[in-house]
DNA sequence: GCATAATCCTAACAGTCGTTAGTATTATGC
DNA sequence: GCATAATACTAACGACTGTTAGGATTATGC
């Protein structure tokens, strides 16, 4: 069986990660078995082995493929020259926005269930994650030099700013709101805050 | 022996419950055993069971002292006649601020270990944090209405606010910033975001 | 100091976990 | 269709899980 492409391979494999992606988001990590995937796949557990070396791979590739597209996409914006500080805000807060919508199994499992990667998995994780959130805070610094942003402590700033898509996870699909309508609403509070603009009640 | 105060039984019980919630928070509660919690008391884990009925009735009593807190907290701002809304908002968040800082295990516990409870405590946990976050629009509306919020879709508004203490967890606390400027830097960005107040681009 | 209740211990339970060994089955390339 | 590689299965491993039983130890109230 010289490979014919790789494809049936792959779609087994990517289809056992996207299972364990989904029960690791629902149950957790831990409470997720290697039974429970299976079932999921249609297959024993014994026979996943055929197609990944272990469970721990699975919460890897999950955490380490998410970490590696925000900070490709934090590179992009970092190089972008035509933007100011704020620009550079707005645009990373509505990409995190969108894969928070799009991939919330992935998102939400490289954000709860990361701290259960071996080491040196996890020290690699959570090295790369302050890192993400110093270049973060230095876009902000810079935005307040160039008068875009409001010139106070950039550590809290940054910390709402990484925050803001956390409300997502209790977002009804269902209801009322689209997932533009909540993306701009989302955006619109990280730069306006909720007092009206002709309020002089600042500070 | 007929308790002599209960004082010794409770701390024992009081023992168990912080090292508990400690465990629970560091590593997980599916990742936590019962022999772990026995070693933090410094005691075999069939001991604990003269203390507490279960591992699960630790993670409750964890899950609904927090929810309680928050909901009385909750009943007396909004039992506030003195305070318009978004006084009230930002009393609200102050509170959410100090108990991330000052119960930080626990507030942890509650928010990403809660999905652990056995039924029916778990649906009782979820409506209650549901009716949590509805009262919590309902301010957000009547500020709206006084003028004391800007007018826009006070949902998102209600994410960001749930939101904004999430950030906490990744303090480091040593470092340069006070617990109390923390705090003011949070509430500043809640109410007025990061554009500054000469510019014109709202919208 | 005796009766008693609280608390501890050791030992073990039934169950689940991730994983491996060994083998059977299926599909491929020639 | 034969050789071979991929993939599936069954059975089981040792380790770990929360919890219980039963007995030993300690502290209390009178």
């Amino acid at each position: 069986m010289k490979r014919p492409g790789n494809q049936k391979i792959n779609l087994r494999k990517e289809e056992i990660y996207r299972a364990a992606t989904r029960l690791f988001r629902e149950k957790g990590y831990n409470a997720t078995g290697m039974r429970d995937i299976a079932l999921e796949v249609g297959v024993e557990a014994a026979s996943l082995y055929n197609h990944i070396r272990s469970k721990a791979e699975l919460l890897q590739q999950c955490c380490f493929q998410m970490a590696g597209n925000f900070s490709r996409q934090l590179n992009e914006q970092e190089e972008h020259l035509g933007f100011t500080a704020r620009q550079k805000l707005e645009s990373i807060l509505r990409y995190h926005i969108q894969v928070w919508i799009l991939q919330l199994d992935e998102v939400l499992v490289a954000t709860h269930e990361s701290k259960y990667l071996e080491e040196p998995w996890l020290s690699e994780f959570m090295q790369e994650r302050r890192k993400y959130m110093r270049r973060i805070e230095k876009i902000i610094r810079e935005g307040m030099e160039e008068g875009t942003i409001r010139n106070t402590d950039p550590y809290p700033i940054m910390l709402t700013f990484m925050s803001t898509v956390r409300g997502i996870e209790f977002w009804h699909r269902k209801k009322d709101l689209s997932a533009k309508a909540l993306e701009n609403g989302l955006v619109d509070m990280m730069l306006n805050g909720l007092i009206p603009p002709h309020t002089n009640h600042r500070g």
